[in-house]
DNA sequence: TTGAAAGCGCTAACAG
DNA sequence: CTGTTAGCGCTTTCAA
């Protein structure tokens, strides 16, 4: 790595007052409490905005935590009160091992929890879990005492392992599918319901030789071709899965054979996500098809990126702001104690340039 | 919202062993340890694998832990030994308000320090700073005692609260500029020799009036612009400054105004991020320019993204991966107390095809 | 090699 | 209204 290096300052480690005084940091309540001639339950009292504590007394003690920059040892307080205000936001990588977290889509889902969990004064433990190496992952966050709840941005391929938790650990709330009888809340959209809609537009375009894009290991995708595998067994239309990596870096070289490989062999593409939907765009623009006149292509998410692709890309959307919100919600309720249900939202067309006028 | 709901099914909360024996679950030390038959004292030992238990008890510990699903509370160890093993990743979102953190810059950065601080056996706390709101925010994060370090993913517009913290908190790493003689520990790329790069690329394909594309209000960002205006200045080509925001939601109006207002200004566009690149792509095709006949762009952060537009772009590659473990890898130094040095890595063109080719 | 004991910094009864 | 007291669950001397 080319670089140029820069030399930093030292610093001086015991600050000193002007007149030569030391000044011992306050850190304890104790301390506190000995400078405002109170102990140290009254200062956690006073700093709880406790009514319990005279007016007077509590805004001196307040004044004197600000003028002297004192802040509570979290940790401490956590430990005793056993409520931590952190929430843990673990992202699975089941399925695509040795890569980093960097998907568009759990990235975007994760900006907006993130959004939801501080406004509600929660703190955020992200955690990265790949289960292939630690079969007991989940148990480890779950159990780790370091969280209040558990939101897990995605399932994976590890619907087994959730499943199993969800049975001794209620905090606990999913992104993804939810299917009939399931333990664990999962709060996500209609898959199924979304990779019918995506067909049947196709095929409402002119389209009579289908081909999903996408690897299905996972259950949310494996649903959504499965809603495209009914509406083509339904009407007699031809489909071919071609699986492919869900990461612009690993996808690319994969979706240029696959798609030279089949040419001819469709004329309408459900791709399982937007991601994968614009890189087949530039691929068939190589491959000097038109689009959508030679073939029509739908994405999946809806993603702010899907607006920007060439042409505009029509897609599937899925409302990952207000999943975000169910979330949290519901993950608060839970960890009140309550009982709380699954979600399934309903997946929306989003019209763009990349299908054809209906016929 | 349109939705269904499932409602989940209810447990059982103290489980029961077949011959009806209550189980009160192990939770502490001192549980464990009156299983084994020693003292909370030895257990913790075991489970740290100290050398000075014998190795039959520690295994017998071990065994017994894990047959019971025993699991150290973190919160408690924690506070005793005073290392917190988690480290504090920060997204100041400065100059973007009522944002919430998608940048796929500052994402992908995410992922790889995310992959980084796991790998080192840390933690990683997510904080979203909105320092607008709270000018304290640097402080609240430093002084919470619930990390052992912090990581800036940017300065955003707060360069001077950076500086200020940085006298007294030295664990602390930024994404971000190095400016002469500055305190707090930075690692990015020289970005005034990156706008330099892209603008002699530019005018070496044959451009002579220049546009940069995005908002000022950041250092890196500023710093971009300033290697481009020298440039401009020392050949004498024009250069207009289109200020527009970074995220892709906010940037495609007042991208397609204000390139539609200044067409003609220009014939070689330097953006401040790949994003506003890929969306001034669009822009440009619906205007009826052709890239790079009429108008040549570059893009900055050569984000895997880049190479997926039409056509594929030229960019300034930032290196993320390894930024990201200079990061991880200083701000372990500086945990350690040591002191550690700024670093600037210098940014490489990446020629795709939305330049000119060299006359 | 293990036990006993002290205490990290805080909160929450319980008294007064 | 405030002080006293007793831990939260763990780590780590110090003794044995």
């Amino acid at each position: 790595m080319s670089s140029i290096m820069k030399s930093g300052r030292r610093l001086d480690e015991d600050p000193v007052t002007k007149d030569g005084a030391e000044i011992t940091k306050v850190k304890t309540l104790a301390d506190l409490g000995k400078i405002a001639g109170v102990t140290a339950g009254t200062v956690s009292r006073a700093l709880a905005g406790s009514e319990l504590v005279n007016k007077r007394t509590r805004e001196r003690i307040l004044a004197l935590a600000h003028e002297h920059g004192f802040q509570l040892n979290q940790i401490a307080s956590k430990l005793r009160s056993k409520r931590t205000g952190m929430i843990g936001v673990v992202i699975p990588l089941g399925h695509e091992r040795n890569q980093h977290i960097s998907d568009p889509f759990f990235m975007t889902l994760l900006g907006h929890l993130a959004d939801e969990i501080t406004e509600r004064g929660y703190s955020i433990v992200l955690e990265r879990a790949i289960p292939e190496e630690k079969p007991d992952w989940l148990d480890r966050i779950c159990g780790s005492g370091m969280v209040d709840g558990v939101i897990l941005i995605g399932q994976s391929n590890q619907f087994a392992t959730i499943e199993r938790i969800a049975e001794t650990y209620r905090p606990l709330v999913a992104w993804g599918s939810y299917q009939e009888g399931q333990l664990h809340c999962a709060v996500g959209t209609d898959n199924r319901a979304g990779g019918e809609i995506a067909a049947r537009r196709l095929l409402a375009g002119g389209a009579t030789r289908l081909a999903f894009l996408g690897e299905t290991t996972g259950v949310e995708i494996a649903e959504r071709f499965a809603g495209v595998k009914d509406v083509a067994d339904e009407v007699g239309a031809s489909l071919v899965h071609l699986p492919c990596h869900m990461s612009f870096e690993l996808m690319t070289g994969e979706l240029e054979s696959l798609l030279a490989q089949h040419d001819g062999d469709f004329d309408g593409i459900i791709a399982a996500s937007d991601l994968i939907a614009m890189t087949a765009l530039k691929v068939l623009y190589g491959l000097g098809k038109r689009v959508p006149e030679d073939v029509q292509v739908i994405g999946y998410d809806d993603l702010p990126l899907a607006a920007q692709t060439m042409p505009p890309l029509t897609t599937i959307h899925q409302d990952i702001s207000g999943g975000a919100r169910e979330i949290v919600q519901r993950l608060q309720s839970a960890i009140a104690g309550r009982d709380v249900a699954s979600l399934v939202m309903a997946p929306k067309l989003i019209e763009r340039e990349t299908t054809r006028g209906l016929a």
